[in-house]
DNA sequence: CGTGATACTGATACTCGTTCTCAACGATTG
DNA sequence: CAATCGTTGAGAACGAGTATCAGTATCACG
């Protein structure tokens, strides 16, 4: 699997496009499928993954770990950015602001990697959630 | 399920918070499976995973997700720190250097979230990948 | 228009990591 | 010794994502 040789902008990728673009959370793939199934109603499931799995190989999309072991997200928002997630409801906002170039190379130089890129993502209390509800806080990791 | 009342150090516990503690790179729970079951032949990966997650939740051991869509990874250092994860191999190395404060109050500030951590890795390729081989790399992600 | 090549689709089976269920086990207490 | 209750191992169940496959849509060309 070389090089893509055709790419064809079909209705079911279009719309799962369009749906990413839509989104100003960041939906899962899970999501994604459901937004979709208004605008395509016999979509399958693959074929969400799929129109994902290459819009992100074009540079169409971002897909997002965030870290917190659940499923991937998806971003249409392709520049460089991190994300905030709420321990509470899961929601992720963008963070535009990056790591400090002289970080990184000191990091480069004491580790001996070279470094391409990293993934970064803060966890807290969105403000809702901190006025919202003394609910109990699951707190995960580290 | 308020607070854990007991907690046995039952021998299959011992062994995964020993091969934990032996391990130095960062082994995924099937990987701490494999390892504890030179100790206690008969255990269980139903076990292993409680114990992981039981270390986990007494501080004991830290689970890492290390973003790059993988299994869940575990490591006996219970400081804070971050990872370097090589996209050739998978492996991971420790990176002791935090974000600057500074830039963790202004990411509150400007997102109105109470920031509570951040999980941090850097992605490239180790010094081993980068002399090894001139192999295809996969590249991940952003 | 017909034809063949090939990209794409949806259904479904499958894999994999992880969690749940449950009967059996074992340590502790009375 | 009996009752209790945390723990165990086996295996079923689960959810996300991938592979497979037969059928369909689209394209290039004569």
């Amino acid at each position: 699997m070389p090089e893509r040789t055709e790419l064809r902008l079909t209705p079911q990728r279009g719309a799962v496009l369009e749906v990413l673009k839509a989104a100003d959370d960041h939906p899962t793939a899970a999501e994604v499928y459901e937004r979709v199934r208004v605008a395509a109603p016999g979509i399958g499931s693959a074929t969400v993954y799929r129109a994902l799995a290459l819009l992100v190989s074009t540079g169409h999309a971002l897909e997002l770990s965030l870290g917190d072991g659940t499923a991937a997200r998806y971003d249409a928002n392709t520049s460089r950015h991190d994300h905030a997630v709420c321990e509470r409801c899961g929601r992720a906002v963008d963070i535009d602001q990056p790591v400090p170039d002289g970080m990184v190379a000191e990091i480069a130089r004491r580790s001996g990697f070279t470094i391409t890129g990293y993934d970064l993502q803060f966890r807290g209390l969105c403000p809702e959630c901190q006025s919202g509800g003394a609910g109990q806080g699951p707190g995960r990791r580290q």
